[in-house]
RNA sequence: GCCGGCGUGGCGGAAUUGGUAGACGCGCGCGAUUCAAAAUCGCGUUUCUUCGGAAGUAUGGGUUCGAUUCCCAUCGCCGGUACCA
């Protein structure tokens, strides 16, 4: 194959500084105790989301965040700080297991293999990790602290009283019975309904479940005993302390949805003799509850089932213990039993039926509701399905009956069929407006007349037909009632949570096991003495699942069986045990005494949130973004850490999309349209808008694109889309570009800069080959700065960079200093090469740049394209590296201007521009700008009303 | 449904205390160079236009001398989440 000739030779010269930066330790970063530590410098923590090494190799998505890092990370080493910039491997995880179920390679010799090929393709892009503090999960020297970090967890709890976790050791100098501390440990068993996976013979947390069976794994409940973190105890503190962190406000909405805080009353009834609970978020509709629903899971259910109930409900539970979660979620049709019991409402003493019915969970709450058809949707619906009454205590608030015209439209059922009925009370609405006191007659009004609403009316308003709450807005009458729940007895305020507990054993191999034993006669766990950590899975050869819940390790009995009396706990830890923690373990990350040394800690960690600066995916805004923060405040309550949060920064880069193809149309007729000139018919057949002449669609590669199709021809424009929708990149859709091909054809630094300047960062954006040769293109021009080529195609110095001076370029250079750090600085990287951009077409239309802009511009590049920066410096004769150099210093002064444009408008409409002193006066701008010749002729015939000017800016001339 | 985000040329996107809309790049057109092509360089490129201008940042209003930017409403798209009581 005749090789194509490189623009520059970045294929020599890239490989050639990544050996000289990695023979040279340029990244190194000691800390506290290493040798050549500075200790008067600043520090800047920059942390990346460290890869799961996949057997299919870097995905361009990575290098997006961990260039924008790496520029923010050069950058600030150039300002003077050490920058710890570390990478390594989150390498626990289900493919590996499953790659060696399938082919019985070892996990291990799989997880070496990916790790070495992401490591390459890292270092290929010139990034400045320190690799002295490279780290992987499954390291037993990692492994040993992810264990002995669990063992904190399992010596904990969680005091109520002040709001953190403390030692169980306390509880037993209380005298705490081993019982009483069990239930109380951060780490606990558990048994419940989980999600088990009978395809990969393992449970699955509730935020794991959609993603395997997205890839075809299968998922069930299952009741099982399980290892739990009691992350909900932290509920409160993780929705508090997210506040302070300068993170992105979506982010921080994701994390407090998931938590996700309701304040409302639990409400106590009466059912049969039995105290039930229900939590409910508006206690003020108390007096419109007209019935009760239990989940069918509801303990009490086959104590209060009357008998001639029993057998229809057994038929229920049977048939919703069969159903996972997210098949009750799909299924919107209300169902339920009634069980033939009634509940006191506490308020007033009314009876009401207790149903059990799929829609109200086990899960959240008490697992049981009172039901308010009038004002929830939900009960409504299923009081319509099962004829239950309806019964009106919340009159809708003013603006809601204006908007409705005074019209409230309600239904009524009669016969088991819908009447739709309109009444009108536009009396009502004019006393809502003139007197405060409405309600009186909205109650009467209501009283007799109104039983069923058309939908429910959910939000705020005036209680009606409800006692001693008469009246009352809905603020006014929840506190009325809580306080009437308390002095009665019959209940109080209480917050809820959606968040569960964390389920946190796996029936893997792969995994950290459990530092555990339980002793074989009274069935008692204990922790293994820290001294025999790391605890390691013995070597096996068959991983298959067994289908034993306790996980493949119950087959190694050698390893089991820890003395006559104790065994080991044979579940493994999920993968984001080791993510926890990992971004401290870089900072001493061969310390065999400590996780992390309160030195190190002290040097690189904020009080504030550990890591300065966190990037990475926002799929795990919810996940390890959630579990890491509870790791940490875990640790920091029980005084192993300074600071309450992980990461003081974090940002979360956009998608990188698939690649969008192009064509445009020729009819047979011979016309030629466009993709926007078509309508989709469906996926094979366009319809052209206007004509309606059909076309079949053909969609297109790039290579097809001349290619001619039955009815029409494709013709290569890639203005207009064929694949007109950006989608996420996908093997099965065949757009997944490979970032070795890239580096392969354009080099690492064209990779680096492109995904710089596709756009905004934080926002999603479809990958465009052509857009890598864009940029590649530019450093291309500026390698052109430096050398010609000769007659043999070798490449000489271009004699173009010269000693001496130009007032202009000097300009245009720190203007640019200046636009690149503002870029830097606020994340734009788009608009900071934008800028060198224009710099270096200064540049080339100048023909001769001065040696000292130009070394002045390579360091401004060097963040972005350091193999560039650095072969262009060295061949200048540069000795020092650009990575080690200081960034330039920006001259104010430079920027200053002596005459400045001023924009005059008349009416706000541009007729102007023209060239003032900078400092001139106002009068003298609105003179100036009112006798210019292209203004006159706009105010001619008309009277000058006003003036405005903003100096240095514009000038507005009103007139008319 | 609820929560969050976003709507600017043929395309990716600039314009962050309200002050020149379309920087920079892609694509496209024309020209230079070349036997020719590639590469490179130069010029042009929002739309309409009676060549004077006019319109224009999803749509409709509002505030302002002036709005892509602020306010209200509507529409559309994307992400998260969902019988969470």
């Amino acid at each position: 194959m005749s090789e194509k000739r490189k623009p520059y030779p970045f294929d020599l010269f890239e490989p050639k500084w990544q050996s000289h930066w990695a023979e040279n330790k340029t990244y190194r970063t000691p800390g506290p105790g290493d040798e050549g530590f500075d200790a008067t410098k600043p520090k800047y923590y920059i942390l990346d989301m460290f890869p799961y090494p996949s057997g299919a190799g870097l995905h361009v998505g990575h290098p997006e965040g961990y260039t924008a890092t790496d520029i923010v990370g050069r950058y600030k080493r150039m300002n003077g700080f050490n920058v710890l910039h570390p990478m390594g491997w989150d390498a626990f995880g289900l493919p590996a297991e499953q790659y060696a179920i399938k082919t019985g390679t070892h996990p291990r010799i799989t997880t070496e293999a990916n790790t070495n090929n992401f490591r390459r393709q890292l270092q290929e892009l010139g990034f400045g990790y320190d690799w002295d503090r490279e780290i992987n999960t499954t390291d037993p020297k990692y492994v040993r602290w992810t264990q002995w970090i669990f063992l904190q967890l399992y010596n904990s709890y969680f005091c109520d009283e002040d709001q953190k976790a403390k030692p169980v050791s306390e509880l037993e100098a209380k005298g705490w019975t081993q019982q009483q501390i069990d239930e109380v440990r951060l780490a606990f068993i558990h048994e419940a309904p989980v999600n088990w996976s009978p395809s990969m013979g393992t449970v699955l947390a509730n935020e794991e479940v959609q993603e395997w069976k997205d890839k075809g794994e299968t998922v069930v409940r299952r009741p099982l005993r399980q290892w739990m973190l009691r992350i909900t105890k932290y509920a409160q503190r993780l929705i508090d302390e997210l506040e302070p962190l300068d993170w992105p406000e979506s982010i921080k909405a994701l994390q407090r949805n998931w938590i996700g805080r309701s304040e409302g009353a639990e409400v106590i009834f009466d059912v049969e003799g039995h105290d039930i609970t229900v939590f409910t978020t508006r206690p003020d509709t108390l007096f419109g509850a007209t019935y009760m629903v239990l989940a069918p899971e509801h303990p009490l259910v086959p104590e209060i089932t009357t008998t001639d109930q029993k057998e229809v409900v057994e038929t229920y539970v049977a048939a919703c213990a069969s159903k996972s979660d997210m098949e009750r979620g799909l299924d919107k049709e209300k169902t339920g039993v009634a069980t033939g019991a009634s509940a006191i409402n506490p308020v007033n003493g009314e009876k009401i039926p207790v149903w059990i019915a799929d829609y109200v969970m086990m899960g959240y709450g008490s697992g049981a509701i009172m039901a308010v058809p009038a004002h929830d949707s939900r009960d409504f619906e299923f009081a319509i399905e099962f004829g239950l009454p309806i019964k009106a205590v919340v009159f809708p608030d003013h603006k809601w009956l204006k908007e409705n015209g005074g019209h409230l439209e309600v239904e009524v059922i009669e016969d088991g069929t819908n009447r739709e009925l309109t009444w009108t009370f536009p009396e009502l609405v004019v006393q809502a407006e003139r007197e405060e006191s409405f309600q009186k007659q909205a109650s009467a009004f209501y009283q007799d007349q109104v039983s069923n609403f058309a939908t429910a009316y959910p939000d705020h308003g005036t209680a009606i037909n409800s006692g001693f709450l008469e009246g009352l807005k809905t603020k006014d009458a929840k506190k009325k009632i809580i306080h009437w729940l308390g002095e009665n007895g019959k209940g109080e305020k209480k917050i809820q949570f959606k968040l569960r507990d964390w389920l946190f054993s796996r029936q893997r191999y792969w995994g950290e096991p459990f530092p555990l034993l339980w002793d074989k006669e009274t069935g008692q766990h204990s922790g293994v003495p820290e001294s025999e950590l790391p605890l390691l899975q013995p070597e096996m050869e068959d991983f298959k699942p067994t289908g034993d819940p306790r996980g493949p390790l119950i087959n190694c009995t050698d390893w089991i069986n820890y003395s006559d009396k104790l065994q080991r706990e044979t579940n493994t830890m999920p993968q984001w045990a080791g993510s926890c923690w990992y971004y401290l373990r870089y900072c001493d990350p061969n310390n065999t005494e400590h996780f992390i040394s309160p030195d190190t800690e002290s040097y690189w960690g904020n009080d504030e949130g550990f890591v300065d600066f966190y990037v990475g995916g926002k799929e795990h805004a919810v996940l390890h973004l959630l579990y890491s923060r509870f790791w940490h405040k875990v640790l920091n309550d029980l005084g192993h850490l300074k600071s309450k949060e992980p990461f003081k920064k974090y940002f979360a880069p956009g998608l990188i999309m698939g690649e969008m193809e192009f064509a445009i149309f020729e009819t047979q007729s011979g016309e030629i349209v466009s993709y926007k000139d078509l309508e989709e018919q469906d996926s094979r057949t366009f319809v052209m808008k206007r004509t309606g002449e059909a076309l079949i669609k053909k969609v297109v590669g790039p290579e097809e694109v001349e290619k001619k199709g039955e009815n029409f021809v494709l013709i290569s424009d890639p203005s207009i889309r064929v694949r007109s929708k950006a989608e996420k990149m996908s093997k099965s859709l065949g757009n997944v570009v490979n970032p070795d091909d890239v580096v392969e054809r354009y080099g690492a630094d064209s990779l680096r800069l492109y995904e710089m300047f596709m756009g905004p960062l934080d926002q999603d954006k479809p990958w465009a080959m052509k857009g890598v040769e864009g940029v590649h293109r530019f450093l291309a021009k500026v390698w052109r700065l430096a050398f010609s080529e000769d007659a043999d195609g070798g490449w000489i110095s271009s004699g173009k960079i010269v000693a001496g001076e130009n007032a202009d370029l000097a300009k245009t250079t720190h203007q640019t200093i200046k636009r690149v750090e503002e870029a830097i600085n606020s994340l734009r990287f788009n608009t900071g090469i934008s800028a060198m951009m224009e710099c270096s077409n200064a540049y080339t239309s100048a023909g001769e740049i001065p040696r000292d802009l130009f070394l002045t511009f390579l360091k401004l590049l060097s963040p972005f394209a350091p193999h560039l920066a650095e072969e262009i410096n060295a061949a200048l004769g540069g000795t020092e590296l650009v990575s080690e150099q200081t960034w330039p210093e920006l001259d104010e002064s430079l920027l200053v201007e002596s005459e400045i444009q001023l924009i005059v408008q008349v009416n706000g409409k541009l007729r102007a521009r023209i060239m003032v002193p900078a400092d001139i006066s106002k009068e003298d701008a609105e003179a100036q700008a009112l006798a210019d010749e292209n203004v006159t002729t706009h105010t001619d015939g008309k009277t000058v009303r006003k003036v405005i000017v903003v100096p240095g800016k514009l000038v507005n001339i009103v007139a008319n």
